[in-house]
DNA sequence: TTGTAGGCGTTATCAA
DNA sequence: TTGATAACGCCTACAA
């Protein structure tokens, strides 16, 4: 005694299945008397439409497949929500898929979504190119999050690491810091390859005295204070530390307070994100307004599901610097 | 030229579709030679299945609807992450909508369900039982988390909120503080309330003397600053603080120290659900483990679809407490 | 305005 | 071991 379907309605309202799903779909062709009876017969039944065989017969599914890497808390959090807003919004539900740091895994999550997706939103900011070009179901419009390297393919949208490592840059020489260092994300990572980029890049144009120099580390906080006690033990000289994210950033200042240094007298620190802890600890970073971003892929993806062109081959959403305590200006310099 | 299908894999290995089928299901009733010959066909041909064509044949979409209300950042993710973990584990996807406040809209977000789930991960704290009763589909199993009242139709996941409320109590008793005071949740919620009634019973159980002091509150940041300027205004006595949620806790914190008051020394200050800003803030709280119980919820339902009954109706996961420094033992108290 | 029937991509039953 | 063919639940020409 599953449930009730077109044609229990269709009995019930003695018509046929053809005028009971023109009823249900609100189409002009039914006499006002038959539709009373059809909706009052759905009702009594409590007939909801089984969406699997109409996504089958419309071949359009009203859904649109997700997956995102094992992202930490918040970010994961924020993405979902941006995506999940922007997607009830315009009538799609989301079907989540993790991907691990596998390319093969990786494969298999995306082809578990064909004939359940309308399309696809993928962020793989540790998959080659290549092999996610290959995983991606040919047939499947698809929107690339922070994807590495340039597709041509498909459109994608990317966070502008280089220009928020480059404002951040700016952020620190204005503060009078003069001896900068980056404590940089894995190594495979984009989005961590980029920071380091637009570091070092940055550096290179505003400060072409200054030695560019790039503490390896890998996002977690762990790595930020094994980077500080570096620092520490260096005999470099070192007057403020740029994280490639607030984790290692908040590692980092554990270690220096561990290690009796002030911040920002002996040391500034900023990181990039702004997760919410950065607030807290009144730690100057880049604002990284992921919800939107997701938001927006949805947004992008939908368009193109519609029919509305692919717009923009590549759109870069601009961070924003978020001055906290943690960079104050150096005594005497003006500009904070 | 969409995708390939079972029946042009067919054509182009010359066999019949139910000869491919039987092939890439792996069923034993295929001559090793014909297989290969499918095999090879499929994959030149970068045949995927249509998953929403299997779901419809086989009454089986391996496929989980969650519904989840809108929650605060790492809560939703620690739960969709815990979830995740466990149906992949599975092989079962997660089809996610978010549910707002209003029951229609719970509804309506049921209902859009039917069809693409084997069952439903259902978190309605704030839907009355009869009204989440009413938009379940009745044929879909389902399993209900933190939902009000007792479910008598349907298993559900709870977190013992009394439990941790008491664990509370006794903790602050056993510091040494006399002057409890709590600030509840919003009224609606069913965590919220637990908790304040936990808090209440156990007062009046393990201090009966002690009059019970509750604040309403609503689980945001500034309502615990306003809780907290209110018990500073008030002259009734207090020097123990306990909010229904560490945002809460964090709120009068801010508010307390705003006041010149310092923590544990003048007011002991807890929370509820260990954030992981709580950890920073050396807040005494009490830890969910929200992974856990959404990981749970799953396996609890992929138990039932397989058919592996039921099990127990209502399924009460204990939490756990972290004293931190906020409610260090008053001096000469040697339970800390 | 209504009904009949074919098709969406699979799986499963039944013969061969 | 294979192949026709009827489901699964819905939508939509096409006919009436």
């Amino acid at each position: 005694m599953g449930e009730a379907t077109i044609r229990d309605v269709a009995r019930r309202a003695e018509v046929s299945v053809a005028s009971v799903s023109r009823a249900l779909n609100g189409l002009n062709n039914v006499r006002g008397e038959t539709r009373e009876r059809i909706l009052a017969a759905a009702a009594e039944l409590g007939y909801v439409p089984h969406a699997g065989a109409r996504s089958l017969s419309l071949a359009r599914a009203h859904a649109i497949g997700v997956v995102l890497p094992d992202l930490h808390g918040e970010f994961f959090s924020e993405c979902v929500r941006g995506m999940d807003r922007e997607a009830s919004r315009r009538g799609y539900l989301l079907l989540l898929s993790n991907m691990h740091d596998d390319s093969e895994q990786a494969a298999v999550a995306l082809r578990a979504m064909r004939g359940r997706v309308d399309g696809l939103l993928v962020m793989a900011p540790h998959i080659p190119p290549e092999s996610l070009e290959r995983a991606l179901p040919a047939a499947l419009p698809a929107v690339l999050i922070n994807a590495p390297g340039d597709f041509a393919s498909r459109p994608s949208l990317r966070l502008d690491n280089r220009a928020g490592a480059r404002a951040m840059v700016e952020h620190l020489l204005a503060g009078g810091y003069r001896h900068l260092v980056h404590i940089a994300g894995p190594e495979g990572n984009v989005d961590a390859q980029e920071r380091a980029r637009g570091f070092r890049d940055a550096l290179a144009e505003l400060a072409p005295d200054m030695p560019v120099r790039i503490i390896a580390g890998d996002f977690n906080e762990e790595a930020g204070e094994a980077a500080a006690r570096q620092i520490l033990a260096s005999d470099q000289p070192c007057d403020a530390i740029f994280a490639a994210n607030d984790m290692m950033a908040i590692g980092c200042l554990h270690a220096l307070r561990q290690a009796g240094k002030r911040v920002p007298e002996d040391f500034a620190v900023a990181g990039f994100d702004d997760v919410p802890l950065a607030r807290y600890l009144a730690l100057t970073t880049i604002q990284v307004r992921i919800a939107e971003i997701g938001a927006r892929a949805v947004s992008r993806l939908v368009d193109m599901l519609e029919g509305k062109g692919p717009g923009a081959p590549v759109e870069l959403h601009q961070p924003e610097l978020i001055a906290r305590a943690t960079t104050a200006a150096r005594p005497g310099v003006a500009n904070g």
